[in-house]
DNA sequence: TTCATTTCTTACCATACATCAATGACCCGC
DNA sequence: GCGGGTCATTGATGTATGGTAAGAAATGAA
C-alpha cells in the first residue's frame, strides 16, 4: 500500500514521529481491505490476526453470550479508528468478540506477525505501539468511569456529545447495548429530549 | 536501589526479558517509597510524576465530584501492582484522581522524566511499556464488559473470585463505590449469600 | 478503659431501568 | 407492490438499586 493514506499518517503523527524509512516499512505491510455492510471482519471462536485502521465507514465490535448480543463499542471517526478483537489479537486466544460492518468500509490491515515484527526492528514503532495503547487505556478508564458513576441517561448524551451523528448511522437498540441498558430505555430517553 | 526486589522482577519477566543493562538501568532510577496508612502519594490537582510498582499494601484510587467520593479502583497483590494516575501521568496534565494507601505500603518509585529518558534508550524497554500498557488495557476491558452486562451481584461475586480476601482489607463503602452501587445495596447483595 | 467518630446494617419508600406485550414504521426479497 | 421480518415506540407492571434515617458495631484517640 503506497502511499500510506493521509488520514493514517495524520492519526500515527498524533502520537510520534516516525522516521521515513518506518513509514516505509508499514506502508509494505499494510493492505486495503472493504467490507461491505454486515460482513464480519472477524467472528467469535477465531483468533484475531490483524489490526486495522478504519479508513471509511462504521464497526460494531460486539459478543454473544446466553443467546443474546452485546454490543462492546463501536469504532467510529478519528477518536478510535484501530479495528481489532484486541484481547484477542493480544493474546493470541480465540476471540469472544465478532466484528462486523454497519455500512460499507474501508480498513488498513496489519497482520500480527507483520507487526511484531516492525516492532523488533524499530525503536520507533515500540515507541508507536505504547502510546496507542495507553491511548486506548485512557479511553477506557474514562468509559469505566462513566458506567460506574453516571445514569444511563447522562451516558447517553455523554455518547452524542462525542459522536453528535452516531445515532443517525447506527440501529438504536446496538445503541442501547452500547450503553447497558434496553432499547425500550433508550427509547424512552430520548423521548424525554 | 540495588537489586530489584524478587516480586518486580517476576513481574517484568511475565511481560518481557529484559537485558541485564536495562535492569541495571531500570534498579538505578527506582526509589523504595513507604506510605503509612492515610497517606496520599498523589492529590487532586497535583500532576502526577511517577508510576510506582506496588511491594506491599494496598492503595485506593478515587476521585471527588460534587462533594462525593468515587472509587476508582484499588491496587492489590499481583494482578494490578502499577500504581499511577495514570491519565495524569501520561497527559501531562492535573490529575483527577487521588491515590491513598489503605494500609502502611512499600512501593518502589520511577520518575516520569526517568522512565522516558530510559524508553528511549532502549527498545526493548519501550517493549516492557508497550505490554504493560496493552495488558493494563484488557483488563480495563473486562472491567467494562462487567459494568456494561452484569448486574451488581454478579460484579461483587467476580470480584470476590479475583480478590477473595479484599473484602476483610478494604472499608466496604470503598467495595461499594467501586462496584458502582451504594453501601446499602452492597449490604443487602452480601446479607443474600 | 471510655468516649467520639466512622462504618455497617436494616427498614422503608422512591426511582431508574427491565420485562412483557402490542402497535405501527420501515426494510428487503420476491 | 406485496408480505414477512426487523426495528422503534409506547404502556403496564416488576425488580434492582438509590436515598434517607436510625441504630448497632467497629474503630480510633485520649
Amino acid at each position: 500500500m503506497h502511499p500510506l493514506p493521509s488520514s493514517l499518517l495524520e492519526t500515527l503523527n498524533k502520537f510520534t514521529r516516525l522516521p521515513e524509512e518506518d513509514l516505509l516499512q508499514l506502508a509494505e505491510c499494510m493492505q486495503v481491505r472493504q467490507l461491505t455492510k454486515g460482513e464480519h471482519l472477524i467472528s467469535q471462536g477465531e483468533v484475531c490476526h490483524h489490526v486495522g485502521f478504519l479508513l471509511q465507514g462504521i464497526v460494531r465490535v460486539y459478543y454473544v453470550e446466553a443467546g443474546k448480543e452485546h454490543t462492546s463499542y463501536f469504532n467510529f471517526g478519528s477518536r478510535n479508528p484501530f479495528v481489532s478483537s484486541f484481547s484477542s489479537f493480544l493474546t493470541r486466544k480465540p476471540s469472544r468478540e465478532s466484528i462486523h460492518a454497519l455500512e460499507d468500509c474501508q480498513l488498513a490491515l496489519i497482520s500480527h506477525t507483520d507487526l511484531q515484527r516492525l516492532y523488533e526492528q524499530s525503536i520507533h514503532l515500540q515507541k508507536l505501539g505504547r502510546l496507542m495503547a495507553e491511548y486506548n487505556y485512557t479511553l477506557a478508564m474514562e468509559r469505566i468511569y462513566s458506567l460506574q458513576h453516571h445514569s444511563a441517561r447522562q451516558r447517553y448524551d455523554q455518547l452524542l456529545d462525542i459522536y453528535p451523528n452516531l445515532i443517525n448511522h447506527v440501529p438504536h437498540h446496538y445503541i442501547a447495548s452500547y450503553l447497558g441498558i434496553t432499547p425500550e430505555s433508550l427509547s424512552r430517553v430520548r423521548k424525554e429530549k
